[in-house]
DNA sequence: CTGTATCCAATCAGATACTG
DNA sequence: CAGTATCTGATTGGATACAG
């Protein structure tokens, strides 16, 4: 689709899915949003930062995530064979076209007390 | 903010929270988006309408959900009194500010299988 | 028609301890 | 450091029946 073009909200024609819930299907929880947050803005973070980075999300929840944010191509995980171990988390570039979505959740929230 | 400004992602700063975040907290569960979605394509929707339009969702789900957006200020509640009872919700000026973040969600879902 | 009341299932998430 | 294991609690959501 042109991204020129100015684009009409509608919802799923009978058959298909409609793409606004294709997309909350795949990024629609708290966390996942704000795994990507972070990531959209540092590029690469270790496990370690994305822990410290969000305030209050347990390893558990972190670990899940990020698998979850693997599968769907989002994001890539690297290891590096050291000791102690590193792990990197990038963005792929698939996950860089989510970047104008949270423009819009952050112009959005500006507006918000 | 002047929406010209081009708009950097980032994350909160000590002491006050990110505006994603804050969006999020308003907007950011599955059936919530749905709702706004079909009210910022419709405008003006009754309790069946939309009970018809989402596939799924319960009438209890749909009214705890319809409550909250309603607090927030992004929808407004009519009731007509007539028999049988007729109640409409519509999009608020607030909620419609929400619109280009379905845009942007929109235009990455159409790049999902 | 527009909800609410119940009851129950599933998902998500927090705390903490522990392993390679 | 980078997770996993375990246990527990909170939130969300579905089914159904029913009330105003």
């Amino acid at each position: 689709m042109d991204t020129l073009e100015p684009l009409k909200l509608t919802k799923g024609t009978p058959g298909e899915i409609c793409p606004i819930e294709k997309t909350i299907d795949v990024i629609g929880t708290k966390w996942t949003f704000l795994i990507l947050r972070d990531l959209l803005i540092d590029g690469t973070l270790r496990f370690s930062d994305l822990l410290k980075s969000m305030e209050g999300i347990s390893p558990k929840t972190l670990s899940l995530r990020l698998k979850q944010l693997e599968e769907q191509g989002l994001i890539e995980r690297m290891v590096y064979p050291e000791v102690p171990p590193r792990v990197e988390y990038t963005i792929t570039d698939k996950g860089k076209q989510l970047e104008s979505i949270f423009i819009e959740l952050k112009r959005f929230g500006l507006t918000l007390p």
